[in-house]
DNA sequence: GTTCCTGCAAAAGCTTTGCAGAAGA
DNA sequence: TCTTCTGCAAAGCTTTTGCAGGAAC
């Protein structure tokens, strides 16, 4: 996926965000890697093009950009948080046997009133998350009941 | 909540977990306590009346709580992980402003066929999070947008 | 010149691990 | 006796913090 910086950094700019080339960088990655990449590998991957970033800088990065809602953190995985540059309405599926997350397609314009009772609460935002196994896990399982 | 130990016991026996004192103890703290408490939390109530609980002794347990389904862990809280000891379904709310965390009801026999594209997946699992204010934070902040 | 950004190093905090002793079957 | 459970201490990791130098405006 090619990305024009420009509009990267515009987006940031539109957000409040100083738009530095560190920043957005780290907004571009997240754009071109949709895998939930964890701080850790933002870090390694663009350490190789940009030695001189720090693991500091993607931490005060995301945690901008989380605040902003230019990113979303995903409480996905108990041993890392995750981030993901995709922010429109969807769900997340985690599989138990190789650790992908993978984004999964929420029906347009669905809300989640009728299927739960949020009376009272003044609701910000929703995470839908699954876990189970992915289709090539479970084909290489052998279809076996896991 | 007043629980009867047997009943805990048979319950953890069902599953194929040895009922030892302090697993018991652990399990029992979680139905009498619905409050999705933290390790530390399940620790240093629990320590007071039994001191010679180890936390190590804590971590083993909910691992093996979660494991066998006896308990959920919820990721909902990005400093801790918390646990829930009623596993029927349901979801969760956590407030922004005060950290609690409640139970959302789910409307019987709800499931997400149709709301989302899970095509492929082997799902063993779902989870659904909610952020926001909660009534009484919300009505202290005076209704203003926050 | 002033403000904001960045990196380093250290600290903090949660969770896991290894091992030895204790408890239970 | 043999297996399982438990506690202590240490280690491992992720994330945060304080501060000083540097960049941007």
């Amino acid at each position: 996926m090619i990305i024009n910086e420009l509009e990267i950094k515009r987006g940031l700019q539109n957000r409040g965000i100083r738009p530095s080339n560190k920043r957005v960088a780290v907004m571009k990655y997240l754009i071109e890697n949709p895998v939930h990449p964890t701080v850790d590998e933002i870090y390694r991957d663009l350490h190789k093009s940009i030695p001189s970033l720090s693991k500091t800088t993607v931490y005060n990065t995301l945690k901008i950009l989380v605040g902003n809602g230019a990113v979303l953190s995903l409480l996905i995985d108990d041993k890392n948080c995750r981030y993901d540059g995709f922010t429109h309405s969807h769900a997340h599926f985690i599989c138990n046997s190789c650790g992908k997350i993978f984004d999964v397609g929420l029906k347009e314009g669905y809300n989640f009133n009728g299927t739960v009772d949020l009376k009272g609460f003044n609701v910000k935002s929703a995470h839908l998350y699954f876990s189970g196994y992915c289709e090539l896990c479970n084909s290489l399982a052998g279809n076996c009941e896991q």
